[in-house]
DNA sequence: TATTCGTGGCT
DNA sequence: TAGCCAAGAAT
């Protein structure tokens, strides 16, 4: 453990390194707490390069609080398609109408009140009150529980969730806590990164007792599985299904007509892909139902709707529809702005 | 405490 | 190429 002295020269270390390597991130430009908020929640466990595209459409299309709170959750989805884990979206929807309608569209400004807002939970309400409030709050993510650990010469044997949450506030700079959380992070981001730690790049490399790599427990391996799906596009719509409300995997999503294995001829394949949910590898096979009658489509009991190609950027689809109806061509390159996403006149009988 | 929730880039 | 992994929260 390190001493008093040795955290205070830490501290001063970390934050001259960020001082002068911090990255350009849009959600550093702005001090608007809300602006914080919905990057902290886009942040979790997604990359930094992954969010970035997706904040700029988020806080165009929602500015403020106010209009966030104020959309439908469909549109909010839609916004949200292709970054995963659509709970961060709802949840943050929720929060949204639940500080508009229960505290005057006034964000709470401690990490306590925050911790009881939909999808915030102990890392985010440190994050956003610290970044956004200044409240000498540690906030715990994987890269501060990576450097902590390193620093401090632990194993996942010796490390708990309690004992690194202390340490973090012990090392936390209560002068500067935002800053210092994200120092924390962008060091385990850039620099002590799970495999191959640049340690010769490191501000704290002489407080430092591990200098490379820590033990890391062992990891689920994953399934792998073969599916089907349909693809069908006539007169510029394309046809999807939605999943049931109730699924627990991207419920209400909206993704291309699934088939069962062999019962699409192998003269309609045209495509397949790879494609990773959680813990499953999918295999995913592609049929062209789009010179097939009616009486091809495939029979389901999902919900299923033709929407017009130049609309899709206003639907909520799951990642795998998005990548596939871009690989054939079937997806927008520019955002539309049409005001009718869906042809409900045009359902061709489809059940 | 252990699972479940997406996706894409990297090695 | 087949994993590995990311600014976690809810249940």
């Amino acid at each position: 453990m390190l001493s008093i002295a040795q955290r205070r020269d830490f501290r001063q270390m970390l934050l001259a390194w960020f001082d002068t390597h911090a990255r350009d991130l849009p959600w550093r430009r702005t001090r608007d707490p809300y602006a914080i908020w919905v990057s902290e929640i886009m942040l979790q466990q997604t990359r930094v390069v992954a969010v970035i595209e997706h904040y700029a459409r988020f806080m165009q299309r929602f500015p403020a609080l106010d209009a966030l709170a104020s959309a439908r959750e469909e549109d909010v989805l839609a916004v949200w398609s292709g970054l995963g884990y659509y709970r961060r979206a709802r949840m943050l929807h929720r929060a949204a109408q639940k500080v508009q309608a229960e505290l005057g569209g006034v964000m709470p400004k401690t990490a306590e009140e925050l911790r009881d807002l939909p999808g915030i939970g102990a890392y985010t309400s440190a994050a956003v009150a610290s970044i956004a409030f200044g409240e000498a709050a540690a906030a715990v993510d994987g890269n501060v529980e990576r450097v902590l650990m390193r620093v401090q010469g632990w194993d996942e044997s010796n490390a708990s969730a309690t004992r690194l949450r202390e340490t973090a506030a012990e090392f936390l700079d209560a002068a500067r806590p935002g800053d210092f959380n994200q120092a924390m992070m962008e060091l385990g981001a850039t620099i002590c990164v799970p495999r191959g730690p640049l340690c010769l790049q490191c501000p704290v490399q002489p407080l430092c007792a591990t200098r490379g790599e820590h033990l890391t427990g062992e990891r689920k391996k994953m399934q792998s599985r073969t599916v089907s799906h349909a693809f069908a596009r006539r007169r510029g719509r394309v046809l999807l299904a939605q999943r049931p409300k109730d699924a627990s995997l991207m419920p209400g999503m909206w993704e291309l007509p699934s088939l069962e294995s062999g019962a699409a001829p192998q003269s309609l394949r045209v495509l397949e892909v790879k494609h990773a949910i959680t813990v499953t590898n999918y295999t995913v096979g592609v049929y062209d139902f789009s010179a097939a009658g009616d009486e091809a489509l495939p029979k389901t009991e999902q919900v299923m709707r033709w929407f017009a190609v130049s609309a899709l950027h206003e639907v909520a689809l799951t990642g795998l529809a998005r990548k596939v109806l871009k690989k054939l061509g079937a997806f927008p390159k520019i955002a539309a702005h049409a005001k009718s996403v869906t042809d409900t006149d045009s359902n061709m009988g489809v059940r």
